[in-house]
DNA sequence: TATGAATGAGGTTTCATTCAT
DNA sequence: CATGAATGAAACCTCATTCAT
């Protein structure tokens, strides 16, 4: 119906819903389809196959997520800044918990989908382990600490509590939750990096 | 062609074999059979259908690991004993590293394996737990500690790094990558338990 | 192969062919769509699966016999009337005998098939009690009878003499075989209603 | 368990069970020999094969049902007699219901099964065209009746009342319904015969 | 560009039958 | 005679992909 981009993007949006709803196993062309209200053969004239089709999908929400997320906020203290830093991660992951499920779940299969996974992945512990280079720097962390492995396993953390919060549902979903969890992992953040607790306050 | 002695764990293992190798959609019935060397008929004398077959491949391992796993040591000091537990994990993780993805990935498509891993999961935020409430009763943890969710934190911290490790292979799979995510993840559990450096002493 | 407009037609009579010929348990879909010509996945283009296949075959055949019976005659005799229905169920019976075979063989599997079979009983029975409600209000039967049953045993009579001529092949399938049969249940038929054998010249 | 003919009675037994629990194409020999708690091999000692199973439980209540009808009473009067002859169907039918059933289903299958049913209703059939023929040759029938004919018509009339009533289950199952059958194919039967209401006074 | 009927490869599952013990 | 694990042949059904219109 609509010409050129719209038709593009009313697929991926129906795709989304699609695989998001159904899982990669079960989603299928043919609801896409019935979704994006076009024909299956539609599909294959703005896509190349079903997983080039996943993979737009991803690749959109990566951009996103990418878009909602701020530069790096400035004038905060150390202690603040990690608390931001993990506010927003928990919150996006909350807001497309169904999402990263998706993505963990195809990351299995292809290489493609994995690199995609590992490329948000690494970004998230990239500019960890780059905060913890400059409190490194600063003298606020201990100078002989393992700064990559670091800032992968706080990271790592983080991760793994927003899937078991939002993806397996381990805790009740609302806002009080997303709030236990970040005072938790704050707090193991400032003390693995050598802060007093004097130096939290108010922080988040 | 056996006698049916040792047919149904013949068939566990080319189930697991198969099942590991090829992932969850690509293995294929014939397969296993082959690797057992008896028909594609007889799987299903032994067992329900195709996920019933998983399903015991996957309760074999998590029994083997139960037996790996030792009862918990006496006479440890606190850090001593979170860090034998941890290696504990992370040495039987790497050694079941396929079967552990695998795991992640069925356990998106059924309930059944997902309570699999989430049982396997609780067990271990669970013996952290009680270790963490021995610790905060005996005064070395500060008593206003969310010791639920600082258990599932640090849980989910040592597991996600042992799927990075050995699942993502984001490092070398040798001894010396193992001995560092070691190092790192004992080094914040200690630091969030309000543990100083010199209670660390020769602990790992 | 065709362009879709009488496929679905085609199929159906292949199905019918193929489900005749060999019966409902050993009819093979591979058969159906060879005898079709095209792919057996195209059977499920046009129908849910085997067993809606030959519901709509059964479902073609009811619509079939139904144009084939036109609405009751005006002006006649009521002897005349009953030769008359009569003779147009058996020949119906008697040109679709294979397939009312076929129908009371599967419909003692499906429900769904034997409520087809029943519909069709009924149908007849209930036009037969109609016209004897007619018949004792005009006072020609007898008002103390039993209307409903007699009609069901009138009517059942003649349909299983037709599955045991036709279905059974108790007697030569010609011509003959059927007038005999039609002027034996005829003349139990005016016989029960008391009727003499006067109100019947030339009735048939 | 049991020795001989025992074992083999006892399997009979099972197989009429549940041959007629779960129709034909549903029932298992694995569910026959759990029945007669035994090994399915072991049916293979005593039987053929599948078929050849069922033919004997077949076998079995065709006998059975022969012993159960005695020989023709002696010194009825007509109408009477045939009042005996339909109760005495009729009551058998209602009690073996399920096989019959069974027996209506599987004699489309196989010629062997055909011919069982149909040496049943010939049976039948032909002691009702016997009593015709005494009838007719003792002047109370039309000499120019079609007495094979009208015999079979009016035994098909019960047997497939009999269907309806016990089988398909289109009146209540019980012995008023057997009443109300009974009645009216008794006044048909009579009336076909030419004998007058008079001559049936108390005759059921 | 859009359509949607046609394709067909391929896996899972069932169960009567056999035969070594 | 009894056992029951092993067999293996079939058949249904799914669904991504194509291509004539």
């Amino acid at each position: 119906m609509a010409r050129g981009e719209g038709r593009r993007e009313t697929i991926l949006a129906a795709a989304r819903t699609v695989f998001v709803r159904d899982g990669y196993a079960a989603a299928k062309l043919a609801d896409v389809a019935a979704e994006a209200g076009c024909s299956v053969g539609t599909l294959y004239t703005h896509f190349e196959d079903r997983d080039d089709l996943l993979a737009e999908v991803l690749r959109g929400v990566e951009e996103e997520m990418r878009r909602s997320r701020g530069p790096r906020p400035e004038g905060l203290a150390p202690a603040a800044e990690i608390a931001a830093a993990n506010r927003s991660y928990l919150e996006s992951y909350r807001k497309n918990a169904r999402l990263m499920a998706l993505l963990e779940q195809v990351s299995q299969m292809h290489p493609g989908f994995r690199e995609l996974r590992l490329r948000r992945a690494r970004d998230f512990v990239g500019r960890n382990a780059a905060a913890l280079r400059r409190l490194r720097d600063a003298g606020v962390v201990d100078p002989a600490v393992d700064v990559e492995m670091m800032a992968a396993s706080l990271s790592a953390m983080v991760s793994r509590m927003a899937y078991g919060a939002w993806v397996d549902g381990e805790y009740p979903d609302d806002d009080a939750t997303l709030e236990r969890v970040l005072a938790t992992v704050n707090r193991i953040w400032w003390s693995s990096l050598g802060m007093r607790a004097g130096d939290w306050g108010g922080a988040d």
